[in-house]
DNA sequence: ACCTGAACACCGTTCAAGT
DNA sequence: ACCTGAACACCGTTCAAGT
């Protein structure tokens, strides 16, 4: 069906669209995103950076590819129970998964080429809020609306935390500033005239940012229902 | 106060802090993040590279200030009005300052070093919040929610959109798929076996994300509201 | 059809040295 | 104290050329 196959099948390709997406991963879980280099994931094909290009138009189209590998496979949804057990079920599961995967959220954040894997994952997704009362439109909004929340909450959650006051103090000018005074003082400036941000540095500070996970969506899921009564009870409001 | 005020003083530094950070919004403006270089914003100085060196760590921190000097200003909060309303008005401010400002979604996604500024806006929301009755952890959370809500909404709109099914297809290899056959197959036989996922093309498609977006700001701001309320009623469940 | 060599135009970062 | 020159070790991408 394709436009030439009158003479090819001389040798197999050496690298198929598979092993360029294995040899990604394999490179992301050894050296993580930032590592990832054309070069690095050519090495580990026994292939030199320029023969990628044949293959794919971009390291943004590897990375593409990459993510959809990537994607959280719905298998592991139970089949029973109703929408909302079973939306919270792919909330925290995509949440673990994500924590098991090196850089994943990184990866996945804002890519907006969703490949079958994901394609799959929100079909199954809507599926079963659809049959719970919601509209279409509103199952496909909730859907992206909870995979965006879990996609965000890690994207958060991993990136190498500073101690909320260290702003300002670089390189060779840091040197005196960083055993005390400045940050000190900087601190205690700041607690004057921000009375309410205490909570904010204990939550930060001791970190259960799984209760804090689980009661985001918790109310996602609460505002959803509130939201399918209110259609069920008077039609338009 | 400082360690070194000898023979300081001589020239003024012709680098300060503030100095950087518009260079840096300046390059970040004209050219965006992913073009944002420190030779670039060197030169928008008068400098060569290596001197930010003296003032800045890391181009990560370099991006810790540009990011701080970007927040939003709760200045622009009404002051009167319930936790709800306020909270909605963040949201839909921050989301609108978000889209006014070249790269700052992506600026912003992950970073953990709250500056002044954010914490300033942080501790506005948070007080709001406890005087409209949520106890101090749940007004952190709460606040905390939104934001990472708001972000992450942007940070997906942003991306440059690839028209869903089209992942595949590379390069000179991809010469003979672009132009139909390939695409339309995997596009038929995709929605053969993904029966609900037509909803959430048509959405992505026609692309009202505004409504999306307070679809979501809204879904939120109830369950806070029946959460508020089953504290309120009963203590603790 | 598939891969290579060699180059182009960049990067972030360091470090001795200047003033 | 503050800035420069010059280098190091990388990048992504292209393109003629090989087989």
């Amino acid at each position: 069906m394709t436009s030439a196959d009158h003479s090819a099948a001389a040798r197999p390709p050496a690298i198929t669209r598979e092993a360029l997406a294995a040899a990604g991963l394999t490179v992301l879980r050894r050296d993580g995103l930032d590592a990832l280099s054309m070069r690095k994931v050519a090495a580990e094909l026994g292939v030199r950076a320029a023969s990628l290009y044949y293959h794919v138009q971009d390291k943004e189209q590897l990375l593409d590819l990459l993510a959809d590998s990537l994607t959280w496979d719905p298998r592991k949804l139970a089949a029973d129970g109703d929408w909302s057990v079973c939306l919270r079920e792919m909330a925290h599961g995509y949440y673990r998964y994500l924590h098991a995967n090196r850089d994943t959220a990184r990866l996945m954040a804002g890519r907006r080429t969703p490949g079958p894997n994901l394609m799959h994952l929100l079909d199954v997704m809507l599926g079963r809020l659809h049959a719970g009362g919601f509209s279409e439109d509103e199952a496909a909004w909730a859907t992206v609306l909870m995979a965006n929340y879990v996609q965000g909450f890690v994207l958060q959650e991993q990136q190498p935390k500073a101690p909320l006051g260290t702003l300002g103090a670089g390189a060779k000018s840091a040197k005196s500033a960083a055993s005390g005074t400045m940050a000190d003082d900087a601190c205690k400036a700041a607690a004057e005239s921000l009375p309410n941000i205490g909570a904010l540095m204990a939550l930060m500070a001791d970190g259960d940012t799984q209760k804090l996970f689980a009661f985001g969506v918790d109310r996602l899921i609460d505002g959803l229902r509130s939201r399918l009564a209110d259609n069920g009870d008077q039609g338009a409001g």
